[in-house]
DNA sequence: TGATTACGCTACCTTAGGTATCGATACCTA
DNA sequence: TAGGTATCGATACCTAAGGTAGCGTAATCA
């Protein structure tokens, strides 16, 4: 047996490996004319294929983007052996420099308006985005649900309302400011070095 | 010359005084069905008026929903003679408390996407809402701009940011946290009663 | 009574998310 | 080489919603 499993291939045409390239042309549709003017069908031409093709791998525009963000996220970097305070201070700073990327801050708030009045892509935004870093930062960290959920919209609340209120991602002093906000409410163990 | 200058009112059919009612419409009909299916057809409709009065009155749905926080929201509750700490504690509380009204929040998560991909509508919510907000503060707090506008990012951000990710506003116990994370960061008194 | 302005109504334009259909194409298997 | 199957591109279409234009009517002042 090969090391990889014989994917035992369904018969038919196979899907062409272009999610990456219609990830990549996302971003930059957005970070070029904005989030509600990056129309499927200008992120489909900008991809150099047809509005239907989005349609038949995506349900929606909002599954799209939180795709789109999960790929720009990836997973996240929780280094073995760091304290909880070292935890949370990479932690912001990721977020913050992953919204700060172009295109991503613009999706990011973009998608989080659209599931205020959209329970079905709220479900989406929480379940694909939300959950799998909520549970990773919990065993990390060590801390309860709620905690997390408070520092997570702490963090991306914060980062995001500078994005959508002045259109640009928040500076690093700011970002500074919010790791020194944050760690000692949460930190068991301070380090006062 | 009177006390209030005559209004030296202009010819023709005045304006019939329903602006309160128009916001009263429009949080009803944005806390029961969300913001994007609350149409200006159907504000209109629950005020009991046309859609084209609503629009001779603000030049877009976003601008009427600025107009319908800010009646919301009133003047800063800011009292003469309190210490820092203590205004700013009320002030995340009056905020907060503001949010979890019905509609309030729902509407200010709406128009705050909104706003994140329409310049005009930013500039809107930031000269006509924030503005005034943030000169009362600074002045209150006797803090510098970025500071204040600091502030505002964490604590409008988290307050919606939680009503967005859940669509239910941020229970108290965790208003609680956010004042005790956010007091000691800024506190120049820090009142250890 | 006339001028002026607001209101209600209807019709309309435009954009954008999303769907249906159909011929062409790519891949596998017999 | 032929057949089966599923994807792709293209086109046309539906619907909802923001926003505008025009017209007759109502209210107020001079």
């Amino acid at each position: 047996m090969t090391a990889t499993t014989p994917p035992a291939r369904p018969p038919g045409r196979p899907r062409a490996g272009l999610d990456a390239e219609v990830f990549t042309a996302t971003l930059s549709t957005v970070h070029e004319i904005g989030y509600a003017r990056a129309t499927v069908e200008r992120i489909a031409t900008a991809t150099g294929i047809a509005k239907t093709t989005i349609y038949r791998r995506w349900p929606s525009k909002g599954a799209l983007i939180v795709d789109c963000l999960l790929d720009a996220f990836g997973p996240a970097p929780l280094r073995e052996g760091a304290d909880q305070a070292e935890l949370m201070s990479s932690t912001i700073r990721w977020i913050a420099a992953t919204i700060a990327e172009p295109g991503v801050g613009d999706a990011f708030a973009g998608v989080f308006s659209d599931a205020v009045s959209d329970p079905a892509l709220r479900e989406i935004l929480s379940a694909r985005l939300q959950d799998p870093y909520r549970l990773a930062l919990q065993d990390a960290l060590d801390e309860p649900e709620n905690r997390v959920l408070f520092f997570i919209d702490v963090v991306v609340g914060t980062l995001l309302h500078r994005m959508g209120m002045t259109g640009e991602p928040m500076v690093d002093a700011d970002v500074d400011a919010l790791v020194a906000m944050v760690l000692p409410h949460f930190a068991r163990d301070v380090d006062p070095t």
